[in-house]
DNA sequence: TATTGTTATACTCTATAACTATA
DNA sequence: TATAGTTATAGAGTATAACAATA
């Protein structure tokens, strides 16, 4: 949709329904959705996927997983893992061993240039989050924060189990 | 996926990453994607559809608009309007009629039918939030809305003028 | 020629189903 | 028979492009 000037002069009330705004649930969708999509994007200008980061990060934390436990740690069908792995394995940022007690099981692990690349990506995802949040100060943020983590405990058991 | 008892039990430390917990920005985009999704279903369990209740909350507010003007509020395409202006038309919600000034354009209308509807779909979103806000007292509800409120104006200046 | 509303098309993301090799 | 990983397919949701009527 190309947006010309005198659409703007012609439409200036062009404001967002303020039964909408009142909403908490509407601005949080709204504001997620915008966050995600603004972190595709990033991560796709650096040459990366959003779920790249996922996987070194949880990588880095447990050293070594089946691709079963990290689909489910991560929340993404196995059927997408196997796409996300492939792609890391070609950049030899992770790698695949079969397992010799199952050799149905693959087990994966980070390899140096993957911890490598984890630290860069993380510079990637604080330069996201300093833009989007850039309204907010670390007060503000740190409030965000805690609201956002109270409800993800409450709809998602595995967050609260793992965290503390 | 469906997630068997034994694998339940051979992978118990079924944890989200700490890293990504520790990131308002990915509790952001989790928590957002995870309200809208929820949304999207219950309005569907109730035979309508998000932006239906979005276009009839935004017509009770300015009584009337041009489909483009509609559809610039809600920040959707013209196009993808068309669809959700037919569905309310024939469900006798709306009314659409040519404008005599300019005959190209159509000016959208809310029935004593749609007024009536949007009574019931406000009683819908309440019962989402309440269902999602659940783990949060009022007070925390509305911190989290101010902090929102604050994201949404930053990065789009239609939230602040309109509702100012 | 440009714009409104419309239709048609393509693309991303994700969810489901089917396949293989192992158990 | 059931499971781990893989591949193939299908479905939302959305973005882009082309179109007819009107200005």
């Amino acid at each position: 949709m190309t947006q010309t000037l005198q659409e703007i002069q012609e439409h200036p009330v062009n404001y967002v329904p303020k039964e909408l705004l009142a909403s908490p649930g509407f601005l949080l969708a709204k504001m997620g959705v915008a966050m995600k999509t603004r972190a595709l994007e990033e991560f796709e200008e650096a040459g990366y996927e959003a779920y790249h980061y996922g996987v070194l990060a949880l990588l880095d934390e447990s050293a070594r997983g089946t691709q079963a436990a990290i689909a489910d740690a991560l929340a993404v069908d196995r059927s997408q893992l196997v796409g996300i792995l492939d792609s890391l394995e070609e950049r030899k940022l992770i790698e695949r061993h079969r397992d010799q007690t199952d050799r149905r099981r693959q087990t994966v692990t980070l390899t140096a240039e993957g911890r490598k690349q984890l630290v860069r990506l993380r510079g990637i995802v604080r330069g996201i989050e300093d833009e989007f949040l850039a309204p907010l100060d670390a007060k503000s943020r740190e409030a965000l924060h805690d609201l956002l983590l109270q409800l993800a405990c409450f709809h998602d058991p595995r967050c609260g189990a793992g965290a503390a």
